[in-house]
DNA sequence: CATATATGCCACCTCCTGGTTGCATATTAA
DNA sequence: TTAATATGCAACCAGGAGGTGGCATATATG
């Protein structure tokens, strides 16, 4: 992928929504679990926390408004897996950034450099 | 970086409080304005924003402590200036974590191929 | 059917966040 | 020195976030 192409593709507001799901130990702790690849019930995921099982009930309601995790109905028990998209995203938005910051710096040192 | 020292790298833990700091739309707004690489004072950081030069400020420390910007004394102003190294982490962890997902897929995929 | 399991929904609580105003302090300019 | 500018600090407030418990409902299981 270009850096043209990411530039265009990452529109940085929509971004914010997504960090904010981000930003808890908790939920980052369920992501980790469910980047392994296998789908998880709520007990499943309550168990190793210090939550409640509707404490983390809530979590993983923000992170499905995030779109970070679907969820599907199975039987009695609702399985929830990670969706990768919205973390790809969030990659090219920091790549973007980042480098977008190392761009201004090399033009300031060419700046300086042909000033002095 | 090859995949094996980013994964070492990134202590997933520690991105909460960046991710945090990141899930403001304000704060995403302010990021944008210093990526180009100039530094910026509260008073023009607060130009173009709705918020009072309070507000901002505020935010700005949320942005410090989670270092993902610094602050220089300059005369009476303070001028900001953003510090690319906690967007790259964010950006190893993003990667790693969508990326192992796309791994436990692709085992998955065999898994089954193999099991059929 | 009766029971156990898994979840959903709601009320409630506490603390933090985002935002404001007011005032004090430091620095530049006239 | 006096005035204007840039910031720091503290109090205050409304609303949301994170967490709990209680109870209802749906689904397996004996």
């Amino acid at each position: 992928m270009s850096q043209r192409t990411r530039s265009a593709a990452v529109k940085w507001r929509r971004q914010a929504p997504i960090f904010a799901a981000l930003g808890d130990e908790t939920r980052l702790a369920l992501i980790a679990k469910l980047s392994q690849g296998d789908r998880h019930s709520i007990a499943d995921l309550t168990e190793g926390t210090r939550l409640t099982r509707q404490g983390v009930t809530k979590h993983l309601r923000v992170l499905q408004k995030a779109r970070l995790v679907r969820s599907v109905k199975h039987g009695r028990e609702s399985l929830f897996e990670l969706d990768p998209a919205p973390l790809r995203e969030v990659r090219d938005y920091a790549d973007v950034v980042s480098e977008s910051w190392d761009r201004a710096l090399a033009r300031l040192r060419a700046f300086v450099e042909e000033d002095g």
